[in-house]
DNA sequence: TCATATAGTGAGTAATCACTCACAAAAGTA
DNA sequence: TACTTTTGTGAGTGATTACTCACTATATGA
């Protein structure tokens, strides 16, 4: 990737998480990174190529993400960890998320197969601990992570979030209670 | 309101819900509620104007919701309901909490005073309840009903909602735990 | 019944949209 | 050096956008 390829890139991702990927025109992202905007065009062909390009990234980063959860011990810890991603997620990579999230609700774009490792992990660590109904338990599971993000992502003040952990670890316990 | 203007609300709340605000045409909202395109002007001024009564409906029977929670007893059961307002929401109730739920991720457009007294009734239950933390427990519960609702209204079969809810009420005795 | 207000139409408008293309600059390769 | 490939430009394109307006149809009220 060269320079203005990145830079057409990071720019796209952060307008695209703060005003929707509709409301975003080419020109406005070319002015923004300093290019013209046929060069968005040459490299990514189009509009949704570059979306694509913006989700291929941050599907990788995703997959690390579940290669390092992949490797925890228990599968207690692996629910855990999973349960408190949206805690270690770093400041730079909320534009990833907030576009994810925002996606979700478009019919049109929305992938799921980003996320997907992730619901894996999940459901066979259910399984392992013999759980009746480990869909239904990852379904819970998933929907709390999900929570917990948006919050953290929409509202990120740092107190908040520490306070926040601190009080969901006490509640463990009921979280995991057959 | 006239029978063209209700239609021109419904069909406008379905193709925002579905595909999101700035994916919709106004020229696509006219055709498919059957109307002429200047209509939408004459009543509503412009396409933001539109969708502002769109949320004034809504914002209308969260209200209602609302007063129904206040009347409960106790705060246990008030946080209960909130908790689990996402399983009563009724099918044509879907859209609006799409489209909602898809505007939190815009700051162009998302307005929090729609939501904000439900917010209000856990907090002050919690305080009820003489909690040290109850706006982080506020916190807390707020995110697992907003992932509920996520995982419900996207994904939205009869079989996952009541099986989801039965396994949610196992882990609910541990729920206010201090 | 007639006047007035409101509801509804559809052709028209300037601005903006995603995208193209002929061309120039830069980088790579021999 | 000389040739090829890749990167980058910016004016230009037709289509679509939100919105206007002169006009007609319908309803309301005295």
């Amino acid at each position: 990737m060269t320079e203005k390829q990145l830079q057409i890139v990071e720019t796209a991702l952060h307008l695209f998480a703060e005003m929707g990927f509709d409301a975003v025109s080419t020109n406005k992202i070319a002015q923004e990174a300093g290019v013209s905007e046929g060069l968005i065009f040459r490299h990514f062909q189009n509009k949704l190529g570059l979306l694509n390009a913006i989700m291929q990234i941050g599907a990788e980063k995703i997959a690390l993400f579940s290669e390092q959860i992949e490797i925890l011990a228990t599968p207690e810890e692996k629910i855990q960890a999973v349960l408190e991603l949206p805690f270690h997620i770093k400041e730079d990579e909320y534009p990833f998320w907030k576009l994810l999230n925002g996606l979700k609700w478009q019919n049109q774009y929305y992938d799921q197969t980003a996320v997907a490792p992730i619901r894996n992990i999940i459901e066979k660590a259910f399984k392992d601990m013999n759980y009746s109904n480990p869909t239904t338990e990852t379904d819970l599971i998933l929907a709390y992570t999900d929570g917990l993000a948006t919050s953290i992502l929409l509202k990120s003040t740092e107190v908040d979030k520490n306070e926040l952990l601190k009080t969901l670890r006490k509640k463990y316990n009921w979280i995991l209670k057959k």
